[in-house]
DNA sequence: CGAATATATTTTAGGCTTGAAATATGTCGT
DNA sequence: ACGACATATTTCAAGCCTAAAATATATTCG
């Protein structure tokens, strides 16, 4: 089955070093090259950034009961004191408020009413942005590269798992 | 063919919103979640970051000649001022220097011996990293997400010139 | 109760990144 | 030569991001 049975294929047809990169580096560019696209749009028609946006948009799925900075900072899978800073100026924007909560070390944050229509506004258009830059795709390629990324994430989990246990 | 008649899709098989949005959650998991990894690693193994790796790779390649400063702000995406202080920050730690050229506009670096030395025990750890971090994946699978990805690039690249013809 | 520990967040220092303005140099046409 | 334009880079102000230390509050256990 495996041609070149002279290489030991140690992983079991897992991707050599080389492979790797070639996939990290296109992985890299599609992902760096959509951030400055959507990045540009939102300064030029919003006057925001993606990383407020993506902070809005944690807080609309969340609701009323809105989500403490720790949830958020999970969330978006950044530091803690990233979220602080970005609370900071969505509330100087009046986009988001804070609530008052039973323990005190908690700060619970959530949309104002001038948070949620502009956050939709932006979901409607960033929607749209996205949908354009996949147009070139057919549908099931799209569909393809999301379940085979499904895959990739899986494996980057697990090794990120193996290592802490090492 | 087209299941669902009813709907009218316009862009004949492409993804539409929905679709898209989920692809490109997708994507950026993986790139961030990747990113994260290798930039600990660097920090925590060689006391780097992952731009200066990234413009010493880009010198590495270059060679003797070394590049100007426009050469490696479009090799890595950036702005001409992000490398101005990538650079300095670089020369400071003695991995680059720049060269002497005819034309007093451009300036010309190249890695020195050290940056040459240190650039290759990084990139032999990366690209282990980045080994390890797919490995979940069988050959084929990585093989055809790398083509995929091709695709998404395409994709892309025609949305944004498309934009500026607008 | 009170001390040790755990949890949630903010602060801090430093690096990365951008777009726009400023600077410096080269080239071209007259 | 010289003015106008083009090209290459740096500077600047502001925002994003992190790890580590500091702060504040809650919980647990002796």
């Amino acid at each position: 089955m495996t041609p070149g049975a002279a290489m030991p294929d140690r992983l079991g047809g897992a991707p050599d070093g080389k492979r790797s990169l070639r996939l990290w580096l296109r992985l890299l560019t599609c992902s760096t090259a959509i951030e400055q696209r959507i990045s540009a749009r939102l300064r030029d028609e919003f006057g925001s950034t993606l990383p407020r946006f993506d902070m809005l948009s944690a807080l609309d799925r969340a609701g009323e009961a809105g989500l403490t900075m720790g949830e958020v900072s999970r969330m978006l899978m950044v530091s803690n004191g990233n979220v602080t800073g970005l609370a900071q100026r969505l509330k100087a924007d009046g986009l988001i408020e804070h609530l008052p909560g039973a323990d005190r070390r908690v700060q619970r944050v959530r949309l104002t009413a001038e948070g949620q229509t502009r956050f939709t506004a932006m979901a409607r258009a960033h929607e749209h942005w996205i949908e354009g830059l996949f147009a070139g795709l057919t549908d099931g390629d799209a569909e393809e590269l999301t379940t085979l990324l499904d895959g990739a994430k899986r494996s980057i989990h697990s090794a990120a798992h193996e290592e802490s246990n090492r």
